[in-house]
Parts: structure tokens; sequence; C-alpha cells
DNA sequence: TGTACATCAGTGAACGCGCGTTCACTGATGTAC
DNA sequence: TGTACATCAGTGAACGCGCGTTCACTGATGTAC
């Protein structure tokens, strides 16, 4: 069943796609690469004409949704970024979410190689924040880096907490009216 | 081989501590009944003799974590509890660091019982500090809870760099320096 | 343009391995007399 | 206090299972003539 070069391009992208957001959802130990494959629409065998290993996919996954986070952000101030950042709904939705509070605590326990794709991703971000907030122009590099730091602490913290508690939706509030850092 | 009450008493607190070590170096998924059995110096069989499961250890080990970073806290102001966060050491002793950063991305995909463990670590560890800050006064609950969002979300972002990366010791140093939220 | 053949994306069975959990067993501890 | 027996913490082999990875195979695609 050979397909054409443009399709097994896409199909292979797709594969990517459906990693990210996966990973995402349930972690890189908490998705296999049979799990992953038939979320994509195919048999496990296969993956291994796409990517040498998990860990090289785990890789690759990272850095599209760090590109897809950049593509979101691309119109919209620190500020406004930061304010659909701590919102219920980028909460309750992991696997479209912010790959940063998503799997930044698992990529600590990760090879190198994808701790600097994680270490691109931040540079990349805190860049566009700062790009799109030379108007205001005070806005220091630390003071964005503080609050690049404390949105991800407060979607890693109220996902920690149980589904319906009163303090999830705390932390993201006092964090949404104290974010000029 | 029995043994006497209060040595297998010591045994499962030492078996407890041991986990809560393991677990915030390597990760839930990362750390197998059998490796932390031999970790505490016993065989694996032992295991369900003191746990109904490694889920259930897993809540309680979480529970031992936060207990011993509430004891380092005790005579601290959360100023000062906040700058030993926010040091090289800390971010590089993940086994004996917060268990906040070390595994609050991975209790997000636990049960609702582990997350009610760490929803109560949370709120205790906000009491504990706002009561060493009573002096000071003006600190407000929300100012408190923003801080702890961001020297969380600093060391989970410092973890995800490369070891060496100059992006891991400048997300502490901004954090620092921008403390006062 | 049409034909013959090599390529290779995708299939699905199979591999060795480590996981969480169970179980029959051991022998020192705790208890009843 | 001393003896006989039940208890149970700890041992280590075994269980079924799902993991990442490999492999022989299929058949449409791409290529050479």
């Amino acid at each position: 069943m050979r397909v054409s070069k443009a399709q097994a391009q896409a199909n292979r992208a797709l594969i990517v796609e459906t990693a990210s957001r996966l990973f995402r959802e349930r972690g890189y130990d908490g998705v296999g690469v049979a799990d992953l494959m038939a979320a994509a629409g195919f048999t496990h065998g296969g993956f291994y004409k796409h990517f040498a290993s998990k860990a090289d996919l785990i890789a690759e996954s990272a850095a599209c949704g760090i590109a897809k986070s950049l593509e979101h952000s691309q119109d919209l101030s620190a500020r406004q970024f930061f304010d659909r950042y701590l919102t219920r709904q980028h909460r309750d939705a992991r696997d479209l979410g912010c790959t940063l509070p998503a799997l930044g605590g698992d990529a600590a326990r990760q090879p190198e190689a994808l701790k600097a794709v994680f270490a691109d991703a931040i540079e990349a971000l805190l860049t566009a924040l700062a790009r799109h907030d030379q108007e205001t122009g005070e806005q220091g590099r630390a003071q964005l880096v503080g609050q690049l730091a404390q949105v991800v602490g407060a979607i890693v913290l109220s996902r920690a907490c149980p589904d319906d508690s009163p303090l999830a939706d705390e932390i993201l509030s006092a964090c949404r009216s104290h974010g000029t850092s």
C-alpha cells in the first residue's frame, strides 16, 4: 500500500501534531507508539518509517507544539497573551494549551536534546512577546521572564488541584490581577 | 523473617520517604515498585504488606514531601522562602526540592485523590507563608499566590532547559530580582 | 505515451523486557496459657 | 517466667499485560526504457 510522497509527508505531519496533542494531555510516558498511531489513523508498524525512535518524535512534537503557540500569540501584546493564558479554558484544555506548563515538568527528566528544544521555545516566546511590546517600551526582558514564569506556574498549580477546586480558580484570578509582576 | 511492630512502622516510613525522593527525581511513571523497594533496602514483594497499590503510595509520598517543605519553611518569611526557592541548588536537586515544581505537572494527569493532596499542600504552604508575614502585613493573599506561582513556574522552566544553559540561570535571577510581584 | 520493475509507506504478527500485582513460603515476633 | 502456637513483615518466583522496536509482507507510486 505505498502512498504518494505528498501524502506520506502529510501523514507524517499528522502524526507529529497528534503526538503533540496527546503528549500534552497524558505526558510522554502516558502515550504509547501504538496509541498514538491509532489516534492518527494508522497501525503502529509504520511509525519507524517516519521516526528513528519515540524520543525523536517527542523532540519534534515539542517543537511543533510551541510553534503553534507562537502562531497564536502572533498579534497579541504580552498583556493580552498572559490574560488569555490565565483562563479556565486554557487550564481545562491541556491537549490544546501551551506546551510549557503541560510538559515542562516532564522535560526536566528527558534527554538534553529535548531540553534544548524547550530552551529554544522559551527564547522564541520571549522574543515574540517583547516584539509586540515595543510600543509600551518600559517592559524589560527580566520582567517578561518573571511574568512568563508566573503564568506557567499558575497553570501548573491550577491543574494540580481537583477539577472543581475553588483554589484552582483562585490561583488563576490572583495571577490575572497581579499580572504586572 | 517477621520484624517488630516498631521496625515495620519505621520501614514503612522509610519506603514513603524514599518514594517521595525518587518520584520527585524521576516522576511517577519513572519509578517502579521494584526500583523503589530496592532503593529502600527491601525486595519488591513486601510492598503490598504496607500499601494497597502504587497509587496509594503516590498520594502518601506527595503528602510526605510537602510536609518536609513546610518544616523547612517553618522559620522563614515569605521573602526568605522565595529567595531560597530560586537558587541553583534548589533547581539542581530535584530529589530534595519542593514537590510542587517537581510533580505538579504530573499531578494534573493523576487521580482526583492525588490532586486533593496537592490542593491541601498549596493551601498549607500559603497559610504558613502568610503566618510569618504578619509583621509586614501589607502582603495580601492574592499577592502571595502570585509569587508562589512565579517561583514554581521559574523552577519548572529552569529545569526544562539544558543543564548548562544560560537561560536556565537567567530565569532564576530574573524572578529573584522581580520577586515583589 | 505505454510497459516493466524498483521503491517504500503502511500492515500486523512477533520479539524481549519491565511493569504492577499475586502468592506460597519463611521465621522472628507477639500472645495465650 | 517458660512454653506452644498464631501472626505477619519480608522474600523471591510467577502472573498477565503493555511497552518500544523489528520484520516479512503488500501493493500503489515513482522511474527507467
